[in-house]
RNA sequence: GGUCCUAUCGUCUAGUGGCCCAGGACGUCGCCCUCUCAAGGCGAAAACACGGGUUCGACUCCCGUUAGGACUGCCA
């Protein structure tokens, strides 16, 4: 049998860490085992699903890399179908039509529970007469006995029936209902392997109450953890971004979150550095952990650091463009850029820290940090700037290993250790005393820019000291 | 309240009865390297929730306690 999973969002807001690590292993597993995978919109709530949500969701997946092979289906162009269905329920005698209003109902569940009563319906309509011309919601008759099944996460899981509600599964206005809509999509779509939260697990055997009533083939489920907030409690936006697209504006990596998502709840042993490729390969519910995890954003950041350093300076291209225009330079057309990446990358943990680095390889003149200013850019310090001005204007090939040479011409004739010719010439150059290597920050920024901003430093030094 | 799920270092986890006085990774701390900052190398501190069983032997199996979480909607 071909393996069928799917992706099955609420278009309620924007695609979240916990729901891209569903959409992930739903991927992974399909993928892995030469299935399909599918996305399906639940925009069953006409009244909270909103097109930007959906936007939002696609957006994510695809920054993610997971393409789906069918879809997107939309429940809201499927309600027919779930009308009929449950008029079929209904004529079977497996639903009942229950006129009791949404308020009552609330008003009946407060009360049981400060009686301190299970605030269950109480099934008053399911013998009832039919009432023409009343207005009624459609419940489904939750039969005695026990349901159980063998989660693929979590082992075998038994419900006694008694515990469930005769669920409602068309409102009073005859929309369809969450539990109806997924039962009848899964089945209609073929879906051989439910792959979601395990905040869905309570919901598991009242959808196999239905599948059976259906006569639908059951399909597997496999229940994956939660992904808990610093304080151990559901992820949600008190715990800062949550947005899988928030950490794409951080400067994060897709790979990374990527990673860091396979690895809060799955492990492979020992490893750590996964590909999605890797993933695809290596992944099995099988060893996906059972217990919920906290979403640490410290290894993220050392995923991220870690794709940062080992892509390739070109590959990082685009997204350090992007990231350094929202800082005000726009680079798209400077060709040093390559070149000041492969500078950055090692010491960036995010690429928007990458783009900030970088800001003194773009702005017209430097701006000295004062204190680096008032210890390096002085006389003494500068004393050997001529010389390296001279050095580094007759080279006629400027790379990092030329402008070395330059250096240590230098320090050989003078007897000075690179420190002492170093932290003047970064302050010059950068303005500050925290850059990348000074070589090859020399050969990333080009010889007319070094040149220019040594001069400027040696005019400063120079009128400084007139003035004194 | 009821139902269900879960329980190894601060965090993510390895571990499927003896290989474990528990291994890896992030973080933390120390040392080394060093032109600054990183990166890197080396090292350290740090955990089997508790109580009963089962067994020659339990982190591993069973039961209970405790703790956390989810669900309990005419939301999904």
């Amino acid at each position: 049998m071909i393996i069928r999973t799917r992706f099955a969002p609420s278009p309620t807001g924007h695609l979240h860490i916990g729901g891209a690590r569903t959409a992930l292993f739903n991927w992974l597993y399909a993928r892995g085992n030469n299935g399909t995978f599918i996305l399906r919109v639940e925009d069953s709530d006409v009244q909270r699903s909103t097109e930007e949500s959906i936007t939002a969701i696609l957006d994510g997946m695809r920054w993610l890399g997971l393409d789906w092979d069918e879809g997107p289906y939309y429940q809201s162009e499927r309600f027919t179908e779930y009308k009929e269905r449950a008029l079929w329920l209904l004529e079977k005698g497996l639903a009942y039509r229950c006129y009791c209003t949404a308020d009552e109902l609330e008003k009946r569940r407060k009360k049981a529970m400060d009686e301190g009563r299970p605030p269950m319906y109480d099934g008053r309509c399911r013998e009832g007469e039919e009432r023409p011309g009343l207005s009624f919601a459609v419940r489904f008759r939750v039969p005695e006995g026990e349901t159980s099944f063998v989660d693929g996460v979590k082992g075998e899981i038994t419900f006694d029936n008694s515990a469930i509600e005769d669920l409602v599964i068309l409102r009073s206005d005859h929309t369809p209902t969450y539990n109806l809509c997924v039962v009848v999509d899964d089945a209609s779509m073929g879906i051989t392997e439910v792959i979601r939260g395990d905040d869905h697990i309570n919901n598991t055997p009242k959808q196999i109450l239905l599948y059976r009533a259906f006569g639908f083939p059951i399909p597997e489920f496999a229940h994956l953890p939660m992904i808990l907030g610093e304080d151990r409690t559901r992820l949600s936006k008190r715990h800062g971004a949550t947005s899988v697209m928030a950490y794409k504006e951080l400067g994060i990596l897709p790979e990374a979150l990527v990673n860091y998502l396979a690895r809060l709840g799955w492990s492979h042993g020992d490893d750590e550095i996964f590909t999605l490729a890797e993933l695809r390969k290596k992944f099995s519910l099988a060893s996906v952990g059972k217990s919920s995890g906290v979403f640490n954003k410290e290894k993220l950041l050392w995923l991220n650091q870690h794709y940062i350093k080992t892509k390739s300076p070109s590959s990082l291209a685009d997204i350090f463009i992007c990231q350094t225009k929202k800082l005000g330079p726009d680079v798209a057309d400077d060709s040093r850029v390559v070149k000041i990446i492969s500078t950055l990358q090692g010491r960036s943990v995010t690429m928007a820290e990458m783009a900030e680095e970088a800001l003194f390889y773009f702005k017209d003149t430097v701006e000295y940090e004062e204190k680096a200013a008032r210890k390096f850019l002085t006389p003494e310090k500068t004393g050997h700037f001529q010389r390296l001005l001279t050095g580094l204007s007759e080279l006629p090939e400027f790379t990092e290993e030329a402008v070395e040479s330059v250096f240590t011409a230098i320090m050989e004739s003078e007897g000075l250790k690179l420190g002492k010719l170093a932290q003047p010439v970064r302050v010059a150059l950068t303005g500050g005393v925290v850059s990348p290597g000074i070589f090859e920050t020399i050969e990333a920024m080009g010889k007319d820019m070094t040149i220019r901003r040594l001069r400027d430093a040696m005019k400063f030094v120079a009128e400084k000291a007139a003035l004194t």
